[in-house]
RNA sequence: CGGGGCAUGGCUUAGUCUGGUAGAGCGCUCGCUUUGGGAGCGAGAGAUCGCAGGUUCGAAUCCUGCUGCCCCGACCA
């Protein structure tokens, strides 16, 4: 039956893959577009994946010894100005404050003259500056070191264009900021918070990443290096889900971060910071969902199980839900998400819903499965196939290892998929036969090119990548910086 | 910021060329029948046609300006 058949999402992924993206996060009620251009109001199901990631992360980098603070909104337009390299990468997105009063004017209210600022403030577009010039009182000596600080917080980067989650004008992230005595120490520092967020990735988001350094042209403004989770979706685009940012005594000196040393010389600090987003929402959308809508990866997923009530008119609908409500305070007891639907919708509805949102197990309970203590269960990731009958006992029992097998699986689909689309090239003719082939294929869906690093030195390779929109995603690690990953990016 | 497209109830849109005062589907509300993978019938509510000017007896429709959104590039978490 063709009925049977229709997907959730219209278009499919193959059909047009970037509406697939806009309309799975409207059937999963995550977000929508605000008033305001280039922003998105986040709704509530799409926060409380958020909140998931922070609790993780959060846990995770005390566990690092890194204390939370919170910094202004507002930065004095003087402290951007400081580091060079620094303006020249943000300047051109900065929001700018300029009054602080409004008045009635002929078109209605507007900023006051009189209400002018002298010095206008910056919205932050991240908070190096304003954190460094913090940083450079409450550091005074050796002793002082390593001072270790993040925030959760907003910023904002006047994007020319939006993309729900994936590049929004004002976007959720943490931002860390350590400071250190040796190049050395900061070097490793953020090598490890990498180490970090690429297993914050994988084992939390299920996403698979490839970590590495940045070549000097995607470096972070003002950094000496920038290091990279580089994750590939599924229309083998690459999303940079994540940096870690050596920045070497560039800031320390703009925003004079000194101390005095172990032998009494006056030295600048060395200096980090790290930052994931609220991008990595989209990144793992655009990882795990399918042509039935998103797909939640259990360790972040708002609900873990959707208990279904079946209600027909020859069964007795108290007791089914009286059933439903022990099962679930009892999956409750055992520290899951649970959501029983007890609207009055009708059944299928409800189901659709569940898969819409991407809930990675679904139980239905009806007349049957209370009269033998069972339930049936369905996976989001196997879908309808993988619909089976459990006692009660057993369920229990086995919930948590059904939950770690979809994270499991999940991860184990992106990583095949991912590899599958890494090609070695050797040679600029290769990449462009790569990609010359991948395009003119029906519903083309590219791939990362892995070849020598000597190839970003060939005098051809900028009009490549001009042409075909490739950028080079990263030097990765594990080739020991002899090999660059290229790809078209988000 | 360049190139292309679009703007009409909550959503998708017909009507625009050839001016005559707005129609549908979905959703919503109510009722009945339904409910194990997207139900059916009936009744109802809901639109100063993106904004501001102009032409006209009359503008969703023609003209000018503006704003916003989407897609493709350049820039970026």
């Amino acid at each position: 039956m063709s009925k049977q058949q229709k997907t959730a999402i219209t278009p499919t992924r193959v059909d047009n893959f970037p509406e697939w993206y806009q309309q799975v996060i409207k059937a999963a009620d995550m977000a929508e577009n605000a008033p305001v251009r280039g922003c998105m109001i986040i709704k509530p199901y799409g926060y409380a994946v958020w909140e998931n990631m922070q609790r993780v992360f959060d846990d995770r980098i005390k566990a690092e010894g890194v204390q939370n603070a919170y910094f202004p909104l507002l930065i004095p337009l003087e402290f951007i100005s400081r580091e060079a390299e620094h303006v020249d990468g943000f300047a051109k997105e900065c929001a700018v404050v300029t009054h602080h009063r409004l008045e009635k004017g002929e078109k209605g209210l507007q900023p006051a003259e009189s209400a002018k600022l002298e010095e206008p403030y910056v919205i932050r577009p991240t908070s190096e500056t304003i954190i460094g010039d913090a940083m450079s009182r409450w550091i005074q000596s050796y002793r002082d070191l390593p001072l270790k600080l993040n925030q959760w917080a907003n910023v904002m980067r006047w994007e020319m264009r939006t993309r729900m989650f994936l590049r929004t004008s004002e976007f959720l992230w943490q931002e860390g900021h350590n400071a250190f005595e040796t190049a050395e120490e900061a070097r490793e520092d953020a090598l490890k918070m990498l180490r970090v967020y690429a297993d914050f990735a994988e084992n939390t988001l299920a996403m698979p990443v490839i970590v590495g350094e940045k070549t000097e042209d995607e470096r972070f403004p003002g950094a000496d290096a920038t290091y990279t989770i580089e994750a590939m979706m599924q229309d083998g685009k690459a999303l940079q889900a994540g940096t870690s940012h050596d920045l070497g005594q560039n800031f320390a000196r703009s925003m004079g971060i000194r101390f005095q040393g172990r032998d009494g010389s006056e030295a600048y600090a060395h200096t980090t910071s790290w930052g994931i987003s609220t991008r990595l929402i989209g990144g793992m959308i655009m990882t795990h969902g399918d042509d039935d809508g998103m797909i939640m990866p259990p360790k972040v997923a708002p609900i873990h199980v959707a208990i279904i009530p079946v209600l027909r008119e020859d069964s007795d609908a108290a007791q089914i839900l009286d059933y439903c409500e022990r099962l679930s305070l009892r999956l409750k007891e055992l520290g899951l998400r649970v959501q029983l639907d007890t609207s009055d919708r009708r059944t299928p509805d409800k189901m659709w819903d569940a898969v819409k949102k991407g809930v990675p197990l679904r139980v239905e309970i009806g007349g049957r499965e209370v009269e033998a203590e069972s339930l049936t269960c369905v996976r989001r990731d196997l879908g309808r196939e993988s619909k089976a009958n459990y006692s009660l006992e057993d369920f229990t029992g086995k919930v948590q290892m059904l939950l770690d097998e979809v994270q499991a699986e999940l991860l184990r689909r992106a990583k095949a998929f991912r590899d599958s689309r890494i090609r070695d090239v050797s040679s600029l003719a290769e990449v462009k036969a790569l990609y010359i082939e991948e395009s003119a294929a029906q519903g083309a869906q590219n791939g990362f090119a892995c070849a020598d690093v000597s190839i970003l030195s060939d005098p051809g390779f900028e009009a490549l990548c001009k042409e075909f929109s490739l950028t080079p995603r990263c030097l990765p690690f594990e080739d020991k910086g002899r090999k660059v990953l290229i790809g078209k990016a988000y």
